[in-house]
DNA sequence: GGAATTTTTGAGCGATCACTCAAATTCATA
DNA sequence: TATGAATTTGAGTGATCGCTCAAAAATTCC
């Protein structure tokens, strides 16, 4: 007895993540989007209630995009440890015709929000710390299973990496070579694999 | 014959910094700066011409301030690579409160730009480009006075430290702990303070 | 003090901002 | 096919955007 929306949800909002990811929340008019979605601003407002929630939700998209994307990689790897050390190459491997930014869309938000914004701001930190501890729990394990010392600190060891991987990414956008930024890539993930105790055999595989 | 400006150019210039460098470029309006630097817009643009244009100059002296602070940090050094790893830590100690933001500004533009930007983009790349070849030209001295091994590569150590750099301050932005940046800094500082080539007792001097 | 020259002022420009809502349209059900 | 409940439409809202400019005020030199 009703009408159906006529669009694709998450379809819609996979455009709104490009369009916001390469432009930025402020930069990004509702004229944009309505030619990106080709929707009409009362449909785009019937479903997202606001720009603002629009944006929280493409965020949303975006961290369970890359969740699942490091994930992946994880699962591929040998050892924890060349699962992240194959997460920072990946990282500088991104075609920049593939991606809408280069840099960590957490970051770009992060950066052009107010420190007291209590929707865009709080879930952007909220994300990263999720990220962090991820990356933590990958370290514990590590350190439990004796592929790295147990004098290991993982937590500190975790805000390092996302440093790595904010500041690469960053870089990466101010850079036309794509070589060079794979060659960062690389030193970040060889210092990485270089926490690994060394066995005869199987000390410092390379994680591709 | 004429009436001077009422206004303290650098002043002025210095007030609309701390409003660009907190907010941002799209979130700071004309009002805003109208309040911040107590200027009517027909002043502000007999000054400066555009917002653009207010924008880059601040960036100009940002990127002064920031060169000034890091060579007198290089002056009173031991060594060149005491003085890199002093500026890291002096990085992780900013006060929150002492600064407008804790994120680097020239990351802060690059991330809010758009990629084509012929002005504030192009500025924000060029000033950039100088920061890592000035920590190449370090990196290249400190190798030539047998402070790191011969084999080191001063532009790929330069992009790295720029990558922490710009890492480390934006995770500032995330973190409430001024402690644990601090430490996070001193992480990244003995890194460098580890490619030293190691001698009988000058070895490994801290940096402080 | 008067004339010349500059700066400052602030009302207001057109454009665009995020957003609203009554009317038109669509479609599953009866 | 008619009905009812939903979605879609797009002109239009007031607010704010960056910016202009003619008039007023201020300062310097003669």
């Amino acid at each position: 007895m009703a009408r159906h929306a006529s669009y694709d949800r998450d379809a819609v909002l996979k455009r709104a993540l490009e369009l916001f990811w390469a432009k930025g929340y402020h930069a990004t008019s509702l004229k944009d989007l309505e030619v990106a979605l080709d929707m009409r601003p009362g449909s785009i407002y019937a479903a997202f209630g606001s720009k603002e929630a629009l944006y929280g939700e493409t965020l949303r998209l975006y961290a369970q995009m890359s969740q699942t994307q490091f994930e992946e990689l994880l699962a591929k790897a040998p050892t924890r440890l060349a699962g992240l050390a194959a997460h920072v190459r990946a990282l500088g491997c991104v075609a920049p015709e593939s991606v809408p930014s280069r840099a960590c869309m957490l970051v770009k938000t992060l950066l052009e929000t107010p420190d007291d914004d209590p929707v865009l701001r709080q879930l952007t930190e909220d994300m990263m710390r999720k990220v962090e501890i991820a990356f933590a729990n990958i370290y514990r394990a590590a350190r439990d299973a004796g592929e790295i010392p147990e004098t290991a600190d993982p937590e500190r060891l975790a805000s390092r990496l996302q440093i790595e991987i904010f500041g690469l990414r960053a870089y990466a956008q101010r850079t036309d070579s794509g070589a060079r930024v794979a060659a960062l890539a690389d030193d970040i993930a060889r210092d990485i694999e270089a926490l690994a105790i060394s066995e005869p055999t199987t000390a410092n595989a390379p994680a591709q």
